[in-house]
DNA sequence: TTGTAGGCGTTATCAT
DNA sequence: ATGATAACGCCTACAA
């Protein structure tokens, strides 16, 4: 069967030819622009529904050199970190009559760059990126490009873009205070993989909120692996087989948490009696009654929007001089992983 | 401050006057056409590239009337469900060059409505949609488009367009049966919504379970709400207190078993021991060892490749005479929450 | 208020 | 093998 290429649709010169006017009028009236009589307007519009029309969005890109469109950068729409990020991109786009593209890295770093090219020819009109490259090499490429960027989440701070970020210092400080002062005196620390920004600024809040308590942290006590359960499963089981074992943890993100709370399971010991645990993140299931794992939560759906919005502005007013660095605050969500109530 | 144009990018005539020949020549020699000579293909090329080129996808699709992309419509990517089969979309559609729009409906009719307009001025290639609308009036009203469309997960079945569903009845009859295995006798149901596709569905596979094994259903032990867990919980309670309470649930999706699990808990009952549960779709957490539950898994990923490359092989080959339907099988995938091992 | 015409960056169809 | 040139559908001066 022969391929059929798709039916000629209907372009405001149908419209003016229906109308019986010119197609310049036909293209004012359609976008309300002023200088238009009041019933050709009318006329426009009816006939314009009548006919079906639908403007070709190609055809206006091509010379408003606009696309309405943004791309939104994930490592993987699978982790729960991320959609709840997309859906505040989203919701704000949409708001704003703008559509975006989703592209999913893969935590595949060519993957990823391929897509710059991909956005040069779209011409996007913006991006947002959480990067899968923490040291910020990938961002420094697509910020060169001069595409309206702002970088989300976790990678190196001092890269020349506009960031949304979550302040991950505090959120760790914020956890080493709750666990201290429930009386927590061998708190634990289990991060992603070592060296990743958001690993290190976790890390080093807690260490904040440990040295002003006068204690110093055991290196024994520090370990590292990836953002999985399993990782924080295989981590706990050797922090809770040395011989000083720690009476808490700090689990530099959710996942790892659980995977904290299953090697406690499986050791018999229980949490928050035997150890307390705390998380980073607020995945949807830390709240689930099993889990029930004291947190510290991320405005992801916040974090989102408020990338989106300021691309939009950003959009709207032309690109400001500086870069603009938007920190939100994570917050202590109280459960019952550490012992409270 | 002023709103700064994008700087003008280069064209095919910029290459053309740096190559000192024609930009037609150039287009042919950039798209790889037959009948352009090997070393001013050579220098064309090497030009582009020195001149940083992008072609103008914009530009492009004006004349060939193909966007390049695929629009992807999901009530809500924060539901475990989604994230797995917008990965698979977005992985076939990648492999095939197409970008994809992600478009949230956020359960709102009016809204997946609104993006009908918004594909239509775009001229999107094809659409997958899941729609929040579950009798299919308006899956009905974007297959009227002649836009390419597959429709996946569940809703009307009669609706004539292309489909890639999951095989709710078996998934239902699998559930049913294992529980039967295990020698349960006072089966209970807990839908999602009444009357939804997959609730009935689902329901329906489990009656036929039911009938092969002479058990007649009690009306009493069959509930219904939305696919939440809160709404599981709630159900489980009353299904709890009963006088003759079911020894085993089949919940209609996991995040309803979840639910199940967790009035389970709080009344004392232990699970598998006191009640059995089976749940459906198979999410991440579901193989959490705090959860543990035996399910139904969809091929949620495979799901989405399918959908995609169904309507990619029809942008291929042109659009077929009659719809496809492709039905997927579900699993019994064994874990703790039935008694087993 | 309306019409004319040029241009946005490509592809495609003619010639040459 | 290459070069003109006409679309593609729309916006926007500029002219009327």
């Amino acid at each position: 069967m022969q391929h059929k290429r798709r039916k000629n649709s209907v372009t405001i010169k149908d419209i003016a030819a229906e109308a019986g006017i010119s197609y310049a009028t036909v293209s004012r009236a359609l976008n309300n622009r002023p200088g238009v009589n009041k019933d050709t307007k009318f006329r426009v519009q009816e006939a314009a529904e009548r006919l079906g029309y639908s403007p070709n969005a190609a055809a206006r890109s091509l010379v408003t050199r606009q696309a309405c469109a943004l791309a939104l950068v994930i490592p993987d729409i699978t982790n729960p970190f991320f959609p709840e990020v997309a859906r505040g991109v989203e919701e704000a786009a949409a708001r704003a009559g703008y559509s975006v593209f989703l592209c999913n890295t893969n935590w595949n770093g060519k993957k990823e760059l391929s897509f710059l090219s991909l956005f040069e020819s779209r011409r996007i009109d913006g991006l947002i990126l959480a990067s899968s490259n923490d040291n910020g090499t990938i961002a420094e490429k697509f910020a060169q490009t001069c595409l309206p960027l702002v970088a989300i989440s976790s990678f190196a701070r001092d890269i020349q873009c506009n960031q949304v970020i979550i302040d991950d210092v505090r959120g760790g400080y914020l956890a080493g205070c709750h666990l201290l002062e429930h009386g927590y005196k061998r708190i634990a620390f289990i991060g992603g993989l070592e060296g990743t920004q958001a690993t290190k600024e976790r890390f080093s809040g807690f260490l904040k909120s440990l040295a002003e308590a006068g204690i110093e942290i055991d290196p024994e006590l520090c370990r590292y692996g990836s953002f999985t359960w399993k990782s924080g499963y295989h981590n706990t089981l050797k922090l809770l087989n040395m011989a000083g074992r720690p009476d808490a943890i700090f689990a530099a993100n959710d996942l790892l948490a659980m995977g904290v709370m299953q090697a406690a399971d499986e050791l018999g010991l229980n949490i928050p009696g035997d150890l307390a645990v705390i998380g980073f993140d607020d995945i949807s299931f830390a709240s689930y009654p099993r889990v029930c794992l004291t947190t510290i939560a991320q405005p992801k759906n916040k974090l989102g929007q408020v990338a989106a919005e300021l691309i939009l502005t950003e959009l709207k007013e032309g690109q400001k001089k500086e870069f603009s660095k938007i920190v939100l605050a994570p917050e202590l969500l109280i459960r019952r992983s550490c012992g409270c109530s």
